[in-house]
DNA sequence: TTGTAAGCGTTATCAC
DNA sequence: GTGATAACGCTTACAA
């Protein structure tokens, strides 16, 4: 490993035989003579010189550093709003830290981002506890939520509510006892759990069947099969995402169960094997990459100017496949 | 937004009624009276104070933050990375950055945080450029390189050649000439363009039909469309990942091709995909969550003692499912 | 074991 | 427009 010193301001200022102070002034585009501003064009340019931003960070109130909190990088939803907030991305580091969906990690990982000097938070979840609320108020820098809906801080979503409504017009001339709700339990994520089945159960008078699944496909497959042996199959599932989708369907394949003749599935995300699986899954599409802008943006608007608490909701749109 | 002040070291010493050095010499761990332990103890808990990084990587040879550079997260192998590395994550901040397969951006990107206080960077590419290597040579923190072996830096890899090897006694009676390799231009991607394909090429006598395609299952879906439009259908596909495998598929099945009746199909890196499409993907499996284990520890490593070159290979094992 | 003082790389203040 | 100088929050001699 060669040792080839970091390169400061100090150097960069020695080198073109000036102030640091200059340097510092060039870089933050404050006033400069035409020639000094040639002469550290040369020599920044030469030694490839970059702000050390922890030691910005310092004295400055922005570091270009954002922290963003994650549930998990193992989804489609999360990849896309990533790709997303990258793509409008005015060249800030991000400082990912991945909770698993622990809520106490959650919190720990807000608290210890908020010591740092990051210039935001970005939290990507649907479960907001007691806990959270409380330190997601108490935190110094914006935060914008992703995941859950509130009163008490920035948030920016999917409209879940809206999502569920689509698929009102497919359970229109249903018996609702024949229909078999599958979701995480509302208390781990209210939006998925809850919010995009509102609809759906307030059409069928609250009288079709659930059943609470996992985010994980091959957990959902073995709940499923545990329901399946002690239940008839349901003539329609909807699920609250793809994956948990596609863990059933595994489980309806192993019993000979033809989808959709004899069940329909129909599910929230069009995850990329949405496309993938036979019979292809019916599926309500977000654009999750959309999202992961809009979050970004905001997040560099509460920056700028006083916060405004604001709400936005990104509406998806229904992907008939052959699955339902 | 509330405006709670960040608390710092200065405040925890006026607190507890001692020097910040004392505070400082508690924090890491050096000797302190049992009574000022106990006296910080106390406030630092009910305070929850955490020292800033950034201002500690400034005196300190460590900051406690590891940069990764990766390709894309939308990626099994690399989010099963992510997590065997946060498994044996020892409190240390990851500032994760996604260059979308840009060997520019790569560059960029490696130079940015060697030029932060970084303890050390993660890259996983299997596109090293001659600059990118001139770059991991000058760099003054220890870099782990996972994607592309080199006798010039640290490298962690799964061992490609093994993976091709374990799929010879598959086309041990085959046509060389019905076999299709599928697989990314090795000059973008050498261990998974080329390396994979080793064994097989040789046991092939180089006889059988090539064709570079993307690591997008969109993309190759089309560009196995065109190959088909003017070749006859290959009897075996052997894909250089289950991406390419899934799009290769569904260009056949759309041609009523069946598989593997008409055309077998193997490939490489047991995605869970590979599970869910139809027929099951037979497929090589690599352990990336151990892999990213083997990552971070080796990072470790390198900051503690002198570096000794090492270029440690993970062997998968065939997956047999249906296709082949 | 403790505190004082210097300094890490940067920006903000303020004379020049 | 420029460059000393004092911070920022922390660690590390060094002296007590």
């Amino acid at each position: 490993m060669s040792e080839k010193e970091r390169i400061t301001i100090n150097d960069i200022a020695r080198l073109a035989g000036v102030g640091k102070s200059t340097v510092s002034r060039y870089l933050n585009n404050g006033s400069i003579s035409a020639k000094t501003r040639a002469k550290l064009d040369a020599v920044v340019k030469e030694y490839d010189y970059e702000p050390n931003r922890f030691a910005q960070s310092l004295k400055k109130t922005s570091s270009g550093m954002i922290g963003v909190v994650v549930p998990t990088f193992a989804s489609f939803a999360l990849t896309e709003m990533m790709r997303g907030m990258d793509d409008v991305n005015q060249g800030d580091f991000f400082l990912t830290i991945n909770t698993y969906h622990d809520a106490k990690r959650q919190v720990e990982a807000v608290k210890q981002l908020a010591q740092q000097n990051v210039d935001g938070i970005v939290v990507m979840t649907g479960q907001i506890t007691n806990e959270m609320t409380a330190v997601l108020q108490q935190v110094s820098v914006p935060v914008v939520v992703q995941g859950q809906r509130s009163r008490h801080f920035e948030t920016v979503n999917v409209d879940n509510q809206h999502a569920g409504e689509l698929l009102v017009p497919l359970i229109a001339n249903v018996q609702p006892t024949d229909v078999l709700l599958l979701g995480v339990d509302p208390s781990s994520d209210y939006n998925v759990g809850q919010t995009r089945f509102n609809a759906i159960i307030q059409a069928l008078d609250n009288n079709m069947q659930r059943l609470y699944t996992t985010f994980d496909r091959t957990e959902t497959a073995e709940i499923m099969r545990n329901y399946l042996a002690t239940h008839t199959s349901p003539k329609y599932i909807i699920a609250a995402t793809d994956t948990i989708a596609l863990g059933a369907l595994a489980a309806l394949q192993e019993q000979h169960i033809a989808v959709p003749a004899n069940t329909k599935i129909v599910a929230f995300d069009n995850t990329p094997a949405a496309e993938i699986v036979t019979p292809g899954l019916s599926t309500v599409s977000f654009d999750y990459f959309a999202l992961g802008q809009w979050l970004y943006r905001r997040l560099k608007d509460l920056s700028q100017a006083e916060p405004v608490l604001s709400d936005p909701l990104l509406r998806g749109e229904l992907v008939r496949r052959s699955s339902w």
